[in-house]
DNA sequence: GTCTATAAATCGATAGAC
DNA sequence: GTCTATCGATTTATAGAC
């Protein structure tokens, strides 16, 4: 049997998306990927959807609205990846696979990460809601493989960064997402520990 | 005898500055790397400085301008240490002495770097203004190291971007300058070819 | 160099018809 | 679910006095 659409939300609070809001969703994400969330206004989502203003505040009352939305959606497949990181039998391998699933999904949607661990606005939001903030802490946790020392800070903090950053340099702009994702495994690879 | 201001413009076109152009400029940048680009307004600049939009204005005729003023400030710092690093005598060199120095300026003014890398409207202007594209075009050759391939392409956009993203990350926050900077030595040369 | 005052456009947000 | 129409606040930008 199907699990009901409920059931899928995820655990950070994700709620069920009619079409209308996944198409608010989807064309925020790409806006505040390209304008930044500051520079989004709605009448710019509402232009890319192909609707009023009205319209689509009768989906979200407030621009914070969408802004959560977004996150939530962004979110929720790096939760994902931890909590299956999370079963793994070793720190090492945890960290191996979170990473892996990180690589993934900054290049499938190249600009999704940035904008989730760069925006000013996001990194702000992530932090005034506690769900959000409790699921970095625990991505930052199996990222520092059980250390909390500076040096396993910067050591997470850069392999973050270069993943998030990385796929929206204009360097690599032309390269194919295979040929990207190869890459990026080999240049992450180098920062974590040896095996 | 002393240089005449004019002189110590960079090649990059950066103009010499009032005080009052030096204020605005200062309270840009902070305001950029807090709110984004985007989200920050000639009113917040204005009163982050203590006086009217007007008397911004009568510097600098549109916010354009004020985002190219940042751009080029930034931009200068980062033009020196590629001077100084395509005079060095190898390769290998030339991308030691230009990633210590990115580190080193990234660290100096955290949220700088993003800033410069990471915000969606400065990586326009970049690609817009010629003289911004190629300090950058050469910044890139200089970590290529020669190369061009995806190989190459992909290790310079992962240290450029770990170096921006890394001194921004919530789990560096709290480390000093001179702590976070050690640690991101360590961790950039692992990028970095062993010689 | 800075101010007051203002114009014109756009912002986030709401009311009410269909 | 989408529309038209509108509100008040804020935005970029200018004019003119000091």
């Amino acid at each position: 049997m199907m699990r009901s659409k409920a059931a899928l939300a995820s655990p950070s609070g994700a709620a069920a998306h009619t079409p209308a809001q996944t198409r608010i969703i989807e064309a925020a994400l790409t806006l505040f990927a390209e304008q930044g969330i500051g520079g989004t206004s709605l009448q710019m989502i509402a232009d890319a959807i192909g609707v009023t203003k009205a319209a689509v505040y009768h989906q979200y009352n407030t621009k914070d609205e969408i802004i959560l939305a977004v996150a939530e959606t962004v979110l929720a497949g790096l939760e994902a990846a931890v909590v299956a990181a999370e079963a793994e039998r070793s720190r090492a391998r945890a960290r191996e696979l979170l990473v892996g699933r990180m690589i993934d999904l900054a290049v499938e949607t190249r600009g999704m990460a940035s904008v989730l661990q760069q925006d000013p606005v996001m990194l702000r939001f992530l932090q005034a809601h506690a769900p959000f903030r409790r699921v970095m802490e625990r991505l930052n946790r199996v990222l520092m493989g059980g250390a909390s020392d500076p040096r396993a800070r910067v050591q997470a903090a850069t392999v973050a960064a270069a993943i998030a950053g990385a796929v929206i340099h204009p360097l690599v702009l032309a390269l194919d997402d295979d040929a990207l994702r190869a890459q990026l495994v080999k240049q992450v690879r180098k920062l974590l520990p040896i095996r």
